[in-house]
DNA sequence: ACACACATGTAATTGGTTACATGATTTC
DNA sequence: GAAATCATGTAACCAATTACATGTGTGT
């Protein structure tokens, strides 16, 4: 019996939202810890099965439900298998930026490209703040009663924070490319020296 | 003619460290870019094949290295390459952090173990903002003169902005959960109310 | 002599995305 | 009745990690 990541975080999410279907779930993930987890259908749905057939949820088609979809519940096995990997420590696996990883080879292209990207990443988390403000409010009002609040509140200040701090670094960071574009004729425009063949 | 990202990162690293070797262009990429990328033997070695097939790197056998190392070096159409790549908006794959993942679930459980992990959290970060901060000192005597090196500093900075973040944010996690814990006997010793089976 | 870092590779596995396929229900 | 969203699933593919396998050079 050994779970991926996925199976978690479904039992996480029926954990506190008893009697959702596949489709649900992901509705639910994305609304509440989409800003740092993802699903898709390829994975929710085989997973879904697994953990039915390993006695950790139980498909429930009982009274509200009953269209054409499958509603899970959590089980106490269930319950328990979410606690135990809670305990686990965490691993964090090898981090793989995209923008960053372009950004540090800025210096073999045009400032102008790098720019476009910051200016692109600044937009992202722009936007994303906005959303995570909204989530703070409602959330206040909707779910300060639930049990699990205070560790939605944790992710989300976290969340905040980050997002905060990348919208300064944004200015700052564009200010000395723009200083960079302003000041000399493109530095990219050289060749890498070599010697011989092609 | 289609490449995977650990082949961009090759390039660009190679890019402005002419003549490395898959186990050294390893090292580079955990030295600098190591915080936000990684690369592991078995995608570098096949992927540095791959590149000399498509001419896009050569390999250089010449005179400084020859022990049991093969060295590598960019082609013009290997810059050209890493240039076309660098003009294409990054995309952000869908985050998946564990760490947020089990704190927004730690209402499950008792309150010491999201304590315990964002104690880690925090030793991590702690641990990181000393490395940044030894790179940024050394890396402003040794590398200041180098055309990458504006960029390389973005990418540091915005690092150094991260991990102050988190650690600023880990305090006030911890205090708030300390109390937490201090005022309530553990929540989780409930079980989810459910009806039936198993 | 031993250990450690250097150095290169392959094979198995996995964890996951994307695209495809299909159909019901709701809303306009 | 058309369109959007709800809803479930499968198949193909892929990027990447991990473990394995092997050997050399260097320092103590």
């Amino acid at each position: 019996m050994k779970l991926n990541q996925t199976a978690y975080a479904i039992l996480g999410i029926l954990s506190f939202h008893p009697r959702q279907s596949g489709y649900h779930i992901r509705k639910t993930i994305e609304t509440t810890v989409g800003f740092f987890w993802g699903e898709s259908f390829g994975q929710i749905y085989p997973t879904l099965k697994r953990l039915a057939a390993e006695d950790l949820i139980v498909p429930d088609g009982a009274p509200t439900g009953s269209k054409n979809r499958l509603e899970y519940a959590l089980t106490p096995a269930g319950h328990a298998c979410l606690e135990e990997w809670l305990a686990v420590p965490y691993r964090s696996d090898p981090p793989r930026d995209e923008f960053l990883l372009k950004l540090f080879f800025g210096g073999e292209a045009a400032p102008a490209i790098s720019i476009e990207h910051i200016r692109k990443f600044r937009e992202r988390n722009q936007r994303l703040l906005a959303t995570l403000e909204q989530v703070e409010s409602l959330s206040a009002q909707q779910n300060a009663n639930q049990p699990g609040y205070p560790f939605w509140m944790l992710t989300l200040s976290f969340g905040l924070a980050q997002v905060r701090s990348a919208l300064v670094w944004s200015e700052s960071a564009l200010a000395s490319l723009q200083a960079m574009e302003a000041a000399g004729p493109t530095i990219a425009s050289r060749i890498p020296e070599r010697k011989g063949s092609i």
